[in-house]
DNA sequence: ACACCCGGGACTGCCCGTTCTT
DNA sequence: AAGAACGGGCAGTCCCGGGTGT
C-alpha cells in the first residue's frame, strides 16, 4: 500500500557513492544519481542541498562524539590532552566493519578537489567547534584553537593510514602513535632552542 | 592602436573583489562583474577558471616563498625549526601596505562559505608542497607532515590576528608568539606525562 | 480543544503582506511565509491558488459591489451615469480606516511588476463584469464596454489619489472629479470638430 | 560552414506560437519548444526573459509609434484629439496582411490568463508612456493619464473588432468609430445633465 | 585577446498530487 | 475539515565550457 519505496534519502546516498566511485564525481550528474533509484532530480535536492553533501551527510553523528569528548575529558588536564582523550573518544565511531566504506568513501573525495574542498570544510568547523568547547572548560583562546586544530590534523594523518590498504592497527592506537610523533615534534624544538 | 583597454584581468580582479563585498558573493553574478569594467562574462572565464579563483589569483607568489623558505633553513634544523624559518621568510611579503588590502579580501572570504572551502584547499595544498620540501631535506613522513600542518596553522592563525582591526604588531611578530605557544601546548603535556 | 490555531488563511494573508512589504515580493518565499505562522508551504497553496492571490483574495466583496450598482443606478440614466453611480456605490466599500492598510498593498503591489499584473487582470475582468451588467440593462456593447472601461479607469486613478500621502478628500469626492475630469476631456473634443 | 541555423530568434518565435495555438501555453514545455526548432532550454531563456515573453517580444516596434504620433500631432489640438491621432499614426503598423497573423496570436493570448495578463501590462506600460508624451506636450496630469487610457482603450477595442472572423474595414476606420463612440458616450452625459 | 552564439549541468522556487494523521 | 509528510514537474537563473570570427 505503500506508493514509493522508503529510505529514499539511504538510497540516494548509496547510489551516489557507487556512481561517484565508478564514473567519477564531475561525470556523474545528479539526474543519474535520482534516475538509478527511481526518483527525481527534485527530491535529490529536497534531501540534499547539493551534490556534494550527499557524501557528508550524516557526520554530524561523529562530530559531536568528538565535542562530548571534550566535555568528558578529566579535570585538571592539559589542553592537548583534553583534545587527545576527544580524539580517542570520537574515534571509537570507526570500527573495524566500516574501514571498507570508509576506504571507498575516502577514495572518491581524494580523487576529487570539489569533494577535498568540501571535506576541508567540514574538518575546520568541527576544529572550530572543537576550540569551542575548549572555551567553554575555561581554556584561553591561542591555546583551544591552536590544541584543536592540532587535534583534528593528528585525527586527519591517523585516518588516512587507518584506510591504508595493508593497515592492521586501530585507529585509536594510530592516533596514539601520531600524537607521540606530535610531541616529539615541538619537544625537539624546545631541546634545539638550548 | 589598442582595440582594448589593457589589464583586463587587473581590473576584473579588482571589480570581483568590490562588488563581492558591497553586495556578497552569492549576490553579484559574474555577468555583472565583466560588464561593470566593459567586457564579457566569456572573457572573465578566460582569465580566471572560476567565480572564485578571481580572489585567489596570484598566491603562488608568495607561497612560493614559503617553499623556498624550507630550502634556506640552516643545516641541522629539526623540522619544526626548519617549518619556522620557513614561514617567517615567507611572511615578509605581507608587508604594512598590504594589511589594508588583506582585511578587505580576508572579511570577504570570511563572510561566504564558498570561498571558505576554496582558502582551506589553498592551505592543504600549501601545507602538502612544504612537507614536500621538508621530504626532499631527509625529514621523514609523519614529522614531515605534522611540521608543515602545525607551521600552515601556525601561520593562519597570526594571519587573523595581524588583520584584526586594532593591531599594531607585525606579522613576523605574531608567528613567533603563537610558535611559542605551540611549543608551551606540547611542552606542558610532556611534563604532565611524568 | 482546537488542534490547530484558527484563522491559518488570514494570518498567511497577513503575513505574506507584511514580508512583501518588508523584503519585497520576490525576496520572499511561500515557505518562509508558511512558517512565519507555523504552517507548510502546502497549507498556503491549499487556501490560495498561488503566491499572488494572497494579496488579491477577498476581493470579490467589493467587486460585487460595483456590479449591485449597476443594477441599483435609476431608470433613464446614459451608460456613464449608470457607471458613475456604480462606481460610486461600490466605493462606499473604502472607508477611512481602511486607508492605512489599502496604502501598505498598494505599494507593494506597485513595486512589484507579477502583482501589477495580476491587479490588472482583476481590473479586466471587473470592468468585463460591469459591461455584463450593463449589456443586461439593455446598452448595447460598443457603449457597454466602453463605459465599463472608462469607470474602472476613473475608479483606479481616484483611488490611486486617495492613497497618496497627505490626501484628505474621500475617494467618493475624488472620483466626482475625475468623472468632470473625463466629461471635460471628451466635452471640448466635440467642440473642436465643429 | 555555419554551426548553427541562423535566426535562432525567429524560430523560436514561430514554433512557440505553433505549439501555444495547438497544444495550449500550459501544456506546451520550454524545453518541447526549444527541441523542435532543434535548440536547448538556455538557448530559449536567452532570447526571451521568460515563457510568455516570446509572444510579446518585438512590440517595441509598434508601441513607438503610439509615441512618436503624440509628438507629431498638429499644434493647438485638444488632449484627446492628440491620442486620437497617435493611435491612427501608429496603427498604420497593422496592415492587411497581418491580420491573420494578428488573429492567431490574439486566440493564443485570449485563450491563457497568463498571457492575457501580460498583455494588460504592456498595455497599461504604453498608457503610460503616452501620457508620459503628452505631459511633455504640456498637457496637465489628469487630463493625460485619462486621455491616454482612453486611448489604448479605444485601440483594444478597436483592434479586437478587426480581428474578428468576417471583419472587413480596417483597423483605422473601426477606431475612428470607436472614438466616435467614446465621445457620444459623454455627450450624452452632458446632455442628460442639463 | 576579445566578441558573439550556443550547450549543459547545478540548483531554486512555485505549484500540484497523494496519503496519513489529528 | 485541516494539516503534515513526501514526491513530482516545470520555469528560471547562474556557472562554466566550446566554437568561430575579427
Amino acid at each position: 500500500m505503500v506508493r514509493w519505496e522508503p529510505g529514499a534519502r539511504e538510497r540516494l546516498q548509496a547510489a551516489a557513492l557507487d556512481l561517484y566511485a565508478s564514473k567519477g564525481f564531475e561525470e556523474t550528474t545528479v539526474v543519474e544519481i535520482a534516475q538509478s533509484v527511481d526518483l527525481t532530480e527534485r527530491t535529490f535536492f529536497r534531501h540534499f542541498v547539493d551534490k556534494r553533501e550527499v557524501i557528508f551527510a550524516g557526520q554530524d553523528v561523529f562530530q559531536q562524539g568528538f565535542i562530548d569528548g571534550v566535555a568528558d575529558a578529566p579535570h585538571g588536564a592539559s589542553p592537548l590532552e583534553i583534545v587527545t582523550s576527544a580524539v580517542l573518544a570520537g574515534s571509537g565511531f570507526f570500527t573495524e566493519d566500516r574501514r571498507t566504506h570508509s576506504r571507498q568513501r575516502s577514495a572518491v573525495i581524494t580523487a576529487t578537489p570539489e569533494l577535498r574542498e568540501r571535506e576541508l570544510l567540514k574538518m575546520a568547523s568541527l576544529a572550530a567547534a572543537i576550540a569551542g568547547a575548549l572555551r567553554e572548560r575555561g581554556v584561553p583562546d591561542p591555546a583551544a584553537t591552536l590544541a584543536a586544530e592540532s587535534g583534528t590534523t593528528v585525527f586527519r594523518m591517523a585516518f588516512e593510514r587507518w584506510l591504508e590498504p595493508d593497515s592492521k592497527r586501530t585507529l585509536i592506537e594510530l592516533e596514539r602513535e601520531m600524537f607521540a610523533e606530535l610531541a616529539a615534534l615541538t619537544g625537539s624544538t624546545a631541546r634545539s632552542d638550548q
